[in-house]
RNA sequence: CGAGUCGACUAGACAGUCGCUGUCUGCGCAAGCAGAUGGAGGAAAGUCCGGGCUCCAUAGGGUAGGGUGCCAGGUAACGCCUGGGGGGCGUAAGCCCACGACAAGUGCAGCAGAGAGUAGACCGCCACGUUCGCGUGGUAAGGGUGAAAGGGUGCGGUAAGAGCGCACCGCGCUCCUGGCAACAGUGAGUGGCAAGGUAAACUCCACCCGGAGCAAGACCAAAUAGGCUUCCAUUGGCGUGACCCGCGCUGGAAGCGGGUAGGUUGCUAGAGGCUUGCGGUGACGCAGGUCCCAGAUGAAUGACUGUCCACGACAGAACCCGGCUUACUGUCGACUCGCUUU
């Protein structure tokens, strides 16, 4: 298993999408910066979905830098979680966090995402 | 060397690994795979102006409303730019200015002051009266108040004064000269002379402006079906979006019940970039050559590692251009002033 790509069937793509994740969020994941929707699917694989508020990260250019992290991590992790739709929202607070720091705390709630839907 | 002014350029570089996305080529029924190649900015920002484009009528007349405001030019257009005039700031390089009209009308102005607008006697000065306390009148030269007090200096004049008269300066008007014009002048004549300020106060004058925006709009699939009830009625209703006219279309409105909100396009070849020549003081224009340079849509241009250096600021396209404003890194050039040295 050396495919580390992130093709569109990897991310949650509409509204409907989004909305199936918020309704049935059995498994939440959160530190200081941010907070983890995610639930089971029928797909064989994980797939994404961001929302990172205007409110909160008032920037264009942190927006985009967070999404750009938050997407790469996920994409190297991807085989260490099942087949879950999750929703990484960001809370306020985390455009002041280096690159390096959202690396580590992202990977972090992965596992434990991971772990909760062993269960 | 220091302080400053103006202009131009720049926005870490290179290599490797793993990813995203547009296009092209090949393979494949298709999903997709492989290769090649392109992939944020000078402000992409604020959304403050102007235009293109699209629909509303091919946007036409009037009112309302809004904008602009020295002159000439540039431009698709502008509130932008260039050149010029006038005023102000700075030793200077240079910079700043909504810079039409308050002798059309209306309004506004704290404190001080006698008086703040067809001026005005508090002190003073002068004349007359006087019970010697002062009263009545004249007077804007002097004092005082104030941001601002009705042209300035001198001479004449007078009871004391005053453009009351005169000279010079200043100002208004007419003409002349220069300039396309704004405007300028040791120009000529004329008027005693102007009784304030404020128009980003109402207003007046001149010129300009139709509205809404890519969630505009177009197409495909689906659907608005069919049906029932009630009301109004062709002088009505809708398009219509400040209002009236005008124009176009047509029976219209409400309720009951059933049902859908996915995709394609618009979407990037343009008032385009670079370059050469010519015209112009310049903004810019004309002609030739050459290049194709983001097009996402839960939203791409990134992450990590290594090396180097001046150790990297502000900041991310969403239909597209031209400006303005604001944020900010570094470099270079020209010029000004000061100091030191020669």
């Amino acid at each position: 298993m050396s495919n580390f790509s992130f093709p569109k069937t990897l991310r949650l793509l509409n509204s409907h999408d989004f909305k199936q994740v918020f309704d049935n969020a059995k498994i939440k994941v959160s530190n200081a910066e941010m907070l983890i929707l995610a639930c089971r699917s029928q797909h064989a694989s994980p797939r994404l979905g961001l929302i990172i508020a205007k409110k909160n990260v008032r920037l264009a250019v942190h927006r985009n830098r967070i999404k750009r992290i938050i997407r790469e991590s996920f994409r190297r992790q991807q085989h260490n979680l099942t087949n879950v739709d999750i929703i990484v929202l960001a809370k306020r607070g985390i455009d002041r966090l280096e690159n390096q720091e959202v690396h580590e705390r992202i990977d972090k709630l992965w596992r434990k995402v991971a772990q909760k839907a062993q269960r």
